[in-house]
DNA sequence: AACACGGGGTT
DNA sequence: AACCCAGTGTT
């Protein structure tokens, strides 16, 4: 094996074994906790990801009790961690391998990749866990280690960049411990090599690293920039009928949030007043449904919900109805829907007495 | 190749 | 306000 890559290698596993965090899914193999622990940990920080992790360990020990739940119970339980797709793919590919390989993971890179919501981060960091095939993974972390350590500019957010990176990581693994090496490499970079301020003049590669001796840490990894957030405007209708009664919809269009529940809603191009908002035709047609008696705004200001790629600028109409519609629920059934994070911290604040 | 997709932490 | 996080799927 050549120097440099021993080199590299075993300063990283011999920093993680003295500086590993005691995570969960760090005490087991299993590939359906691994699987688990990945998929939630896409994007995601560890320390939000782990209560979510407990938590569905909990409550579907076994990818079969994963597989039998509803989809609507598993995206309740993933309700506030975003990325949703995530838990409906989630909970697609627990019923598959239930019913298909009957309960047993598939053990090799190639099959993990067939996975819906399982890419190559994903099937590298499982088949290296879980079944010690040396398939290097490259997440975040990975970039940033590798851009600073090697002085690699060529931008992470585009295609040859993304091959130049994985190639290089797959050369660089240790072939022996394949699970150790990727964990190590991806904690260095999350507790050392951070974004922003690492402590170099005291870093185990700070000998060798193109970045540090060339004063370029704060440079890298190079990253091409996105496109600008998007202002939306949200108006949502509370419904507030006889007996205590509220209405949610389902969200089934293309989209952020789909297949989560929300009051009903009217999006408009700015923020609007009161009167404009009884003249819009969506309105209009909601009213018909309703005897509405009197409409009052919850927030003059706006709550700016902010996504990565989206701002929503949301108000609040609070609509009191005489007659109970059959399409409303008892408020207090709120609670059991999987809703949007936006309307889960209403819903907490306006009905706190339901 | 570019873009959409959440929510929260950090600076 | 900008950037980032144990990325993936769609167009």
């Amino acid at each position: 094996m050549p120097k440099i890559k021993l080199d590299f290698s075993n300063k990283l596993i011999t920093w993680y074994l003295h500086n590993k965090r005691d995570l969960p899914w760090r005490n087991t193999a299993n590939p359906y906790h691994i699987w688990l622990s990945e998929i939630m940990l896409q994007q995601t920080r560890v320390l939000q990801g782990l209560p979510y992790y407990l938590k569905f360990i909990e409550a579907y020990p076994k990818v079969e009790d994963l597989a039998t739940a509803t989809e609507e119970e598993v995206l309740k339980n993933w309700q506030g961690l975003g990325y949703y797709s995530r838990a409906r793919n989630l909970h697609a590919t627990a019923k598959w391998i239930s019913e298909e390989f009957n309960g047993v993971f598939p053990n090799n890179y190639q099959d993990l990749l067939k996975l819906k919501g399982v890419g190559d981060y994903t099937a590298s960091a499982i088949a290296s866990i879980s079944f010690n095939q040396p398939e290097a993974v490259v997440d975040g972390n990975v970039y940033r280690v590798l851009s600073r350590v090697f002085g690699i500019s060529t931008p992470i957010n585009i295609g040859p960049g993304q091959k130049e990176f994985k190639k290089l990581a797959q050369q660089l693994i240790d072939t022996t411990q394949p699970g150790i090496y990727n964990q190590a490499i991806m904690e260095f970079g999350a507790r050392y090599c951070v974004p922003q301020n690492p402590d170099c003049p005291n870093c185990i590669f700070n000998d060798s690293c193109i970045a540090f001796q060339q004063k370029k840490v704060a440079e890298l990894p190079v990253k091409i920039k996105g496109k600008p957030v998007k202002k939306r405007y949200f108006n949502y209708l509370v419904i507030l009928s006889e007996n205590e009664r509220t209405m949610l919809q389902q969200r089934l269009g293309k989209g952020i949030w789909h297949k989560l529940y929300e009051f009903p809603l009217i999006e408009t191009s700015e923020e609007i007043t009161l009167a404009v908002l009884k003249k819009l035709p969506q309105f209009q047609d909601f009213s018909k449904k309703l005897n509405i008696e009197n409409i009052s705004l919850f927030n003059e200001k706006p709550v700016v919900h902010k996504l990565s790629h989206q701002h929503l600028y949301t108000r609040f109409w609070i609509v009191e109805t005489s007659e109970a519609s059959e399409s409303t629920i008892p408020i207090s059934d709120v609670k059991n829907y999987a809703v949007p994070v936006l309307i889960e911290n209403f819903v907490s604040e306006f009905f706190e007495n339901y």
